[in-house]
Order: C-alpha cells, then structure tokens, then sequence
DNA sequence: CGCTCAATTGAAAAATATTCTCATTTGACT
DNA sequence: AGTCAAATGAGAATATTTTTCAATTGAGCG
C-alpha cells in the first residue's frame, strides 16, 4: 500500500483545488496517481480499483464525487467510446484535446485545436453561434499497431 | 394515435433496414419519426414517450434495442452533453457532424468536416495513426438567443 | 390474400451504474 | 494540539441498461 506519490500531476492538482478552496484528501491525489499512470483512459471501476490498491478500502460514491469535481476543475476529461461506454483521463490544461487508441484505450493530447481557426460562416447564418466544441480523435497507437 | 408517418426520412431508414434484411417495424419506423420531427436530442426515455404517444405502449427494450441499431446503421447519432448525460438526434448520411444548442438541445447539422484537411503529422510522428473522429459543437441557436 | 417462419417485441426480472443520506473522519488553519 | 467545515464511507435508494423467453408480427411466397 503505496502512499508517497508526489510528482508535478498531483502538485498541479493541489494547487488547483487550493486556489478553489478545495481540500487536497488522500483519496483524490490517488485519483490523480491513478489516472496519470496508467496513461490510459479509465472506467469508474478501474480507478476505484486502482484508488484501493494504493489506499485500501475506499468508497465508490468518492471516486464518483470526485470525478465529477475533477472534470469542472478541468484535471480530467470524459471520453466516449464508439462501444457506448465512457470513461476519464488525466487532463493538464484548459483546451486539450484527445486521442484515444481504439485497442488499448490508451490516450495522447492533442495540444493544436483543429477546429481554433475554422470558419463557422456557414453555420452562423442560420442563427446559431458557435461558443464551444468537444473533439476526440480514434485511431491506434504505436504500440497497438505493432503488437496487430 | 396517429400512425400515419409517411416521409423521407422514414422511407430513408426503411431502405437501409431493408438493404441489411432488417424489418421495418412500427416501433422502429415511430423513432425515426419522433427523432426527425422534434429536431432536437432526446434521452431514451423522450423518445420512449414520444414513441408511446405515436404507437401506444411500447417496451422499453426495444427503444434500447433500436437506438443500438440505429446507431450502427447511422441513421441516429448519440450526443453528449457537458452534465454528462446524453441523447440521440436522427442523422441522415455518413459523415456528418452536429452543432448542439446547449439551452433547448436543438440539433443542427454540419456538413463540412473541421477535421477532414487537418494536418495530423505532429502527432502521427508518435506513432499514432488517427483514424475517425467525434466532434460536436455547442452553441445557441437563433431562437434561444432571441428568447434570452 | 392467407401461410409460414425467423425476426422482433413486451414485460418483468436481473444486472449495472449512479446518487443520496447521514454518522464519522480528516485536512487546513490556527 | 484544537477547531470546524469539508469530505468520506457504507449502504440504501434510484436510475439506467440488458437479458430472458413466450407471444407477436413483418416479409416473402404460393
């Protein structure tokens, strides 16, 4: 039972909920921990799994409480799977996108915005005004692609 | 109860459930048309009322039944929203995109890909090949922009 | 049109997933 | 070390989705 993570991820974390007022708890570094080092995009259960390997016995309504705090701080971000299933990955910074390899569930920011300088004209005639977007990129990593 | 639904849209999905050997059923054909007549995104339980009110009682199993379908047919897409829930808007054609107006849910379409010309050299140079894509774009529609 | 049969549906149960409640614990600040 | 609001844990309560299987129905055919 490993308690003595402390990186740059969990310090960018606490200076977050610090500046929010927030309490840095045990149970939401390991949530960080957790998600940073798998590098992969987890489910509800894998991190709660994972959370009690590093803590022991923890509650699942935390891991949800957090997860759903976690993603207004902007520390993580909800993925979509084409399968209908979602799940969470470590996010640093406001306007990341996502790629997620389709094999391993393993997840790559994508810093550039494909869609910063597009040209909503057409769009914005009809009336509606374009404020924000949720872009997510499938495809298969380096690794996965070997392994096939 | 009305259920004389009888146009393009239905006779769109119609074709593609015959193409795949697929029954054009009442309960099937009543989504397409309570998806295409609200323009809107709608929870499973929306379309389920909606469905309800067109046919009478309706099981809920096959409205998850036949969202899964229609999903992999292309005929509906599912959206997700920023409070994390999500729905279903009805997609004519392939490679379409959706704006989202996050007060009334109303859905438009959005023909041209943001992503389509992009560039993903910085990012295939690790290793990773992109190969679909989600996007969705929030905004306000006319209409709710008028009433606010 | 009526027959046939596999596909589909309905209803309820089962399985999953998520949220809520409230007594207890803990982190941040003295 | 002491204080107190914030956070957690455990389990109940809800909500959501899937499964099961007997009954129904659409599509093709004569």
């Amino acid at each position: 039972m490993l308690r003595d993570f402390e990186c740059t991820q969990e310090s960018y974390a606490k200076e977050i909920l610090r500046e929010k007022g927030l309490k840095s708890t045990v149970q939401r570094l390991a949530v960080v921990h957790v998600l940073h080092t798998s590098g992969k995009s987890l489910s509800v259960g894998e991190i709660h799994d994972g959370v009690k390997e590093v803590l022991g016995a923890t509650g699942l309504a935390t891991i949800y409480r957090t997860l759903e705090m976690f993603e207004d701080l902007g520390i993580v971000k909800r993925l979509h799977f084409p399968d209908g299933g979602h799940g969470y990955a470590f996010c640093q910074g406001e306007h990341v996108h996502h790629m997620v390899c389709v094999d391993c569930r393993g997840v790559f920011d994508f810093p550039e915005c494909p869609v910063e300088s597009f040209d909503y004209a057409s769009v914005e005639k009809q009336g509606f005004r374009v404020k924000d977007h949720f872009i997510q990129l499938f495809g298969q990593c380096g690794k996965c692609a070997e392994a096939a």
